[in-house]
DNA sequence: CTGAAAGCGCTTACAG
DNA sequence: CTGAAAGCGCTTACAG
């Protein structure tokens, strides 16, 4: 159980002082005119004997801690892992650590979140959000804190976003639908005041509206156990037999909704047709392979993490806003394509 | 932008000493001796303004920061997403954070994050680890520090761990297969050598020397890119034709494996059964459905959260140590299900 | 270039 | 019960 190096220790054995090795230790060197040998040695006994400041000590004095708060709704989720894992590696590379965890869209628990991240004096915010916390986060961009919402945006606050193009990606989805011949198409999307939500109904809606067709959603309270959405799932499209095909508007809904469909024995896409929103590996490999609309996930946690670090860096209150919306792919695969055999409206 | 309240100023503004807000914050008013009357006074009012202390400053006078590393081999990964989705609840509700982040099995950045670790210092560490880390670990459990191994130890680090019993796991599904009539029973696991990937082949191995039969063993290189994994999987299963069942090691291999069996066509169970370590959402909805051994991953992450903290709590250094050994679980799904039509070589 | 010193915000013996 | 003070380990003006 060796001592731990202090800075004191350092200077000692040097015989300099303490703040000549602070300074040589923050680059400071040039700046303060000492002399390149002098700050050599200082770096080369640091190495040798492998002394780390203490970094609760630099950030209680500095008010620094190079850590950014990262929230999203699930990190078991594959979409926000993915995003989460990209983010930690490209902010690692400019020097700053991730800490990351779940709201599970609960806003108590997202209110917690919140206050931990400050209590742990994090120095950026990157945010997917349930509603509800409005208020706190205006408080947060108010105090000029570097902040980034992403997936999803927080209704009357103005701040840095980055998100994709739900709209049209669902517009998209439904237009394809339709160009198969699919005629009654319902959407099942989570109950939800969520601006990505909202959208992606939106864009299903437009495409519907446009061929006089009518809406059939269908909103899942959230949370809830697996087992009763599952089980929610296979009762509406019970009662629903006339619908012959289905967006799903995330990818859990997806993976709940193909074992409703599984359960109950239909045939996709010859009984009902399937589209979900985000891509998984599930979807990449089932069969028949569902057909997605996938987010660009490498570019929004590139411009994410660049947002964030700007917002950082530019220590001068700009007060400059960065909204960045990315245009989500629609990938058809054969869940979405009309069977031969199959009767169609269409013509 | 309010300024930052202090315990500075809830001592003046009650007109107390800083000592008596402190020590009624940190719930020693009774041992001390303050008035109840006095400790309300200084709750109520610190409550009233939101006081809440800097924890950066506490601390470092304290030296605790009631934070809990976790360390995972890929927190996308949903084994590891859920464990530590588990844990993390478990630990907030007995006042501890967890920051967690994943080694992708590269002993390089296992090390930096260790590192990471300490420099934050966390109170404990819960660690699955890559091999080539164990002087690392070896230092910090002679420092005494808190500390569970989980999914796999490491070779001659005597410490707490929590693992599956992944001998017997793999035991009894080779033998579920064997049942079946299945005869030439492949491995494919990754090339490491990590207790619980050799506890796996072991388990395969003496299952089929029970039956006097030939292991057929491919061990894949990681990490890898997803594509090249997939393309060593269609060759492994083309230049095996004679193989008729065979068993992943890891939930991600399973997936791999599924996608190279897609694209050659070759249908489970009729042409080759499949089983895998590890449940997930991809497994349950296949079709088939695939063949698991389970991980008790509530259970699990019980055990390791109550081993780490009772490590944490027994202030003395007891040198007490903690090693469970959970029962993995056969989950039967049709994938290694031997098809009437199939030609056997049972009896 | 360097040394002495203040200060980041807390906790906790110590002496009343 | 309370006040003054030291100290956790650092950074950084300030005065040489």
């Amino acid at each position: 159980m060796k001592k731990k190096i202090l800075i004191h220790d350092i200077a000692k054995h040097l015989d300099v002082s303490i703040a000549t090795v602070s300074l040589v230790l923050n680059g400071k060197a040039k700046e303060k005119r000492i002399s390149d040998t002098l700050a050599e040695r200082v770096l080369k006994y640091v190495e040798e004997v492998g002394y780390k400041p203490n970094q609760l000590a630099k950030s209680l004095r500095t008010g620094k801690t190079h850590v950014i708060g990262l929230m999203v709704e699930d990190i078991a989720n594959p979409f926000f892992a993915t995003v989460a894992a990209l983010i930690e590696k490209k902010a690692l590379a400019r020097g700053y650590r991730i800490i990351y965890c779940s709201t599970n869209n609960d806003t108590a628990k997202a209110l917690d979140l919140l206050t931990m991240f400050q209590e742990r004096h994090v120095d950026g915010y990157i945010l997917a959000l349930p509603n509800g916390v409005e208020d706190e986060v205006s408080a947060l961009v108010r105090r000029g804190k570097a902040l980034v919402l992403f997936d999803r945006l927080l209704p009357g606050v103005l701040t840095n976003a980055v998100v994709v193009d739900s709209a049209s990606g669902m517009y998209e989805a439904t237009q394809h639908l339709l160009g198969q011949g699919f005629r009654r198409i319902a959407l099942v999307m989570a109950h939800s005041e969520q601006t990505q939500m909202a959208a992606r109904q939106q864009g299903y809606a437009q495409a519907l509206r446009e061929h006089q067709l009518p809406e059939l959603v269908h909103e899942i309270a959230l949370p809830q156990e697996h087992e009763q959405i599952v089980h929610e799932l296979q009762l509406f499209f019970q009662v629903q037999p006339a619908c012959d095909a289905v967006l799903f508007a995330t990818n859990y809904l997806g993976v709940y909704g193909l074992e409703a469909l599984t359960r109950l024995g239909k045939r996709i896409p010859e009984q009902v047709a399937v589209v979900s929103f985000d891509d998984n590996d599930l979807f990449r490999l089932y069969s028949p392979p569902i057909t997605v609309v996938a987010q660009p996930i490498e570019a929004m946690a590139e411009d994410i993490i660049n947002t964030l670090l700007s917002a950082l860096e530019s220590r001068a209150e700009t007060g400059r806003i960065v909204q960045l919306q990315l245009a989500p792919q629609l990938v058809v695969r054969s869940s979405s394509i009309r069977s031969r055999g199959q009767s169609s409206n269409e013509g």
